[in-house]
DNA sequence: AATCGCTGCAACCGCACCAGT
DNA sequence: CACTGGTGCGGTTGCAGCGAT
């Protein structure tokens, strides 16, 4: 048996909302509020829509405040470092951006900076048309594309967010001991994904789970190594670099030493998307997130 | 001018969580 | 403790608009 629907189906409106909905909608709530009960709110503010649709036409729409248009390159470096941090927690993405929604950088996300992130062919050495968009994905198995695309996603995002705050000689913090070493204190959003603590870095007010650091993502693949992009303008170029260790030691950047390996990220393309076949991405990321919780208390 | 394919955005769906009973 | 209803969230879909052919 399954879930009783939130809503009468049948006589609920669907699809794009009228001008005169919208009015309607901010009109009410602007003089009673939401009154803490979307389902019934429709039926009081005279509309045929589901409590659900209200709700999310309000908070994505029509509340004040509502920024909408470009992002700019620091609401870009803001997503990419907390997505490397703690995925796709859009949510939480959004507590940080004012004025921005869940809905909003979800969709600039997948649309858009994802392919700044997913545009680079590794064999090629030339910006390709990346599988990004839902249209493409039906020839995927699901599970199969989520677990690449994402782990991919987030390496790189990792890879923008470090080219975006470090110096080129930064010394990084080993993936093993996830203890940082040489993080200058102002790079905000990275050094909290860097540290060992579950608490710090994002505001406590608005996050409240435990952070997947993007250490712990290199981590899930059994993989060590850290990226570094010269470019700093948070653009995916030609003189991307990726830096691959396994001793699990700190790493330390240098562009003369470090020539661009490109089969360095296609072996992890690779290792990422064999491995995750079987794992549902759901349970590794609690697992780790479980994991990190440990190390935590360790640390501690 | 017509058609096709791609893109971006708004909206929907289903699930998980939480509070109340 | 189990059940139920409401809410929030992330993933997915539908579709209009646009550019290429």
């Amino acid at each position: 048996m399954g879930r009783a629907p939130c809503c009468d189906k049948a006589n609920v409106k669907k699809g794009p909302w009228s001008p005169e909905e919208d009015a309607k909608l901010k009109e009410y709530i602007d003089k009673f509020g939401t009154g803490g009960n979307w389902i019934a709110l429709p039926q009081k503010a005279g509309l045929r829509r589901c409590g659900k649709s209200c709700r999310l036409r309000w908070l994505n729409y029509l509340r004040p405040n509502i920024k909408h248009g470009e992002f700019s390159d620091e609401e870009d470096r803001i997503i990419c470092s907390l997505y490397a941090n703690i995925g796709s927690r859009w949510s939480i993405i959004a507590a940080q951006l004012p004025g921005r929604t869940d809905n909003d950088i979800k969709n600039y996300w997948n649309t858009k900076l994802k392919k700044k992130l997913m545009g680079f062919d590794s064999s090629s050495h030339k910006i390709i048309r990346p599988l990004n968009h839902h249209h493409y994905q039906h020839q995927i198995p699901t599970n199969c594309y989520n677990n690449y695309s994402s782990q991919i996603s987030l390496l790189q995002a990792s890879s923008l967010l470090i080219s975006s705050n470090y110096p080129n000689n930064t010394t990084f913090p080993s993936y093993e001991t996830n203890i940082p070493s040489t993080i200058p204190s102002s790079t905000s959003f990275l050094s909290a994904g860097a540290s060992t603590s579950c608490t710090s870095g994002i505001t406590a007010s608005t996050f409240t789970g435990p952070t997947t650091s993007s250490a712990e993502s290199c981590d899930i693949s059994n993989f060590n190594f850290h990226s570094y992009m010269y470019n700093n303008n948070g653009v995916i170029s030609e003189g991307e670099k990726l830096i691959s260790g396994n001793n699990g030691s700190g790493c330390h950047v240098d562009e003369q030493e470090n020539p661009l390996d490109y089969s360095s990220l296609e072996e992890i393309k690779d290792l990422i998307s064999t491995n995750h076949v079987t794992c549902n991405s759901n349970s590794f990321l609690l697992d780790h997130e479980i994991k990190t919780e440990e190390k935590v208390m360790m640390y501690y």
